[in-house]
DNA sequence: AGCCTTAAAATTATCGATAAAAAATAATTT
DNA sequence: AAATTATTTTTTATCGATAATTTTAAGGCT
């Protein structure tokens, strides 16, 4: 037994270069050790539905969930409230943000604006290898549908990683970071959309058959015919939506 | 000598409708009070240049600052680091992002994109009221260039305010509200530079001539003739910084 | 019972103190 | 003396405790 079991526990420290040993990071966010730690788990409960739209966040909850204290906690939730992420009302805390028809067509129409314009510079400014890095993201994706197994959680995180992916190596050329940034943030906005989609029973790679052409397109510096099929894509899941609202009433599991 | 004295001090709380008596908040941050205080304390600084680009924020110091603790504090930083207003090194704390003329031009180019989809959206959508607002504002900026009294921080900071809620009315109406966010991200972010170029001399109303014609062509619903008409007004600052650079060699002020 | 007032419990937002790192300084070796 | 190592100082990031507030429950009144 050694003596230091009775020291003030903290969170351990990384040594200098051991943050994400496998390739850059996903996600875009700074910050402290524990402050990103529990951002990415808080990210990742909301994503996967674990914490469910509208639902409160209470903080000693979550202080105990992630084994955190309040201020890295709430540095996290800052960060998420500022990128539209959670939700907070002075006073009364922070909460999920409700999941909405019109939030997600906002999402949607924002993000076809968006990202048109930057998969059009993307092909303008993309070299050699860019072009490499959107073939190997499309053959890691194809790969990934193949080894499908709906039921597996652990494959639609997996999955839904290796989408997140390819959608941002498509606009890494794409010489404009904030309009990057832009794009990632609204891509990440959705996700809750994708995920609630599958639980309604749409097929997780429904819109699969759309990412070789425009990856063709891309490559050839097709822009204007790669950029409508992007947009295209986008747009799956509002129309999905809208189809399930029209067959099963108003908004089940949407408020 | 009241007894409450040696009670803990702490931050006051507003009673409930009390938080901005004059009108809409313009800077659309959430959280809680001493939160935004800071945010809004620390904004300011960045935006008048009081806080120089580069510099360390370091957390003591802006504790006595601004008369509140860490967690607030680093709340606020973490807030505005998701948004890009300051720059977080896991460890190495904050820092007031650097001024670069790349930078400029990607918040200027992304701007012209977004903010130009954004009118045409608000020209397609809007109605009487929003139509009134804009007239409003411009009239409200134009009074405001009229008393222009450019030695005075007052009034720079009054005709930037008033700047902002014009450019805020004209997208008012667009009913995209992530893309409007955004464009409200990079307006705020481009303040830094619009200030910087005061410094250097130029004028602090150099590019109002143009508000009158895209006001006019915007309310006549001519969104092919509005949209260029506020693109050239959003390149002003590059435009004159590039002229700048030229004449004085590279980069004094920008590194 | 339904409504207002008051007390208790729960929760948020904040503070002060401190362990872990980084940066600055002094000491030591080559 | 220059470079390297040890030491001190400064700063960051974190924690535990607590005042102010909101929410829930209880009690009294018409």
């Amino acid at each position: 037994m050694t003596a230091d079991i009775h020291k003030k526990q903290r969170v351990m420290w990384p040594k200098p270069g051991e943050s994400s040993p496998g390739g850059g990071a996903l996600f875009p966010f700074a910050g402290s050790v524990a402050s990103v730690e529990a951002l990415q788990r808080i990210l990742s409960d909301l994503t996967r539905g674990v914490l469910h739209p509208g639902a409160k966040l209470k903080v000693r909850e979550l202080i105990e969930r992630y084994g955190i204290s309040a201020t890295p906690l709430r540095e996290a939730l800052a960060q998420l409230a500022a990128r539209g992420l959670v939700l907070v009302e002075d006073r009364k805390g922070f909460r999920v943000p409700p999941v909405s028809l019109e939030q997600l067509q906002d999402l949607s129409q924002s993000r076809v604006i968006v990202e048109g314009e930057a998969l059009r510079l993307a092909i303008a400014h993309g070299d050699a290898a860019w072009e490499g890095e959107v073939l190997s993201n499309l053959h890691q994706l194809r790969r990934e549908i193949e080894r499908r197994d709906s039921a597996s959680q652990e494959w639609l995180d997996a999955y839904e990683r290796q989408h997140h992916r390819f959608h941002k190596a498509l606009l890494a050329a794409c010489p404009l970071h904030s309009l990057k940034d832009f794009c990632d943030n609204l891509y990440i906005q959705m996700t809750r959309y994708r995920r609630l989609l599958k639980e309604l029973g749409f097929s997780a790679a429904a819109g699969n058959g759309a990412h070789e052409p425009i990856v063709e397109a891309t490559l050839a510096r097709r822009g204007d015919e790669a950029v409508p099929l992007l947009r295209e894509h986008i747009t799956i899941p509002v129309r999905a939506i809208r189809e399930y609202l029209e067959k099963n009433g108003t908004g089940v599991p949407l408020r």
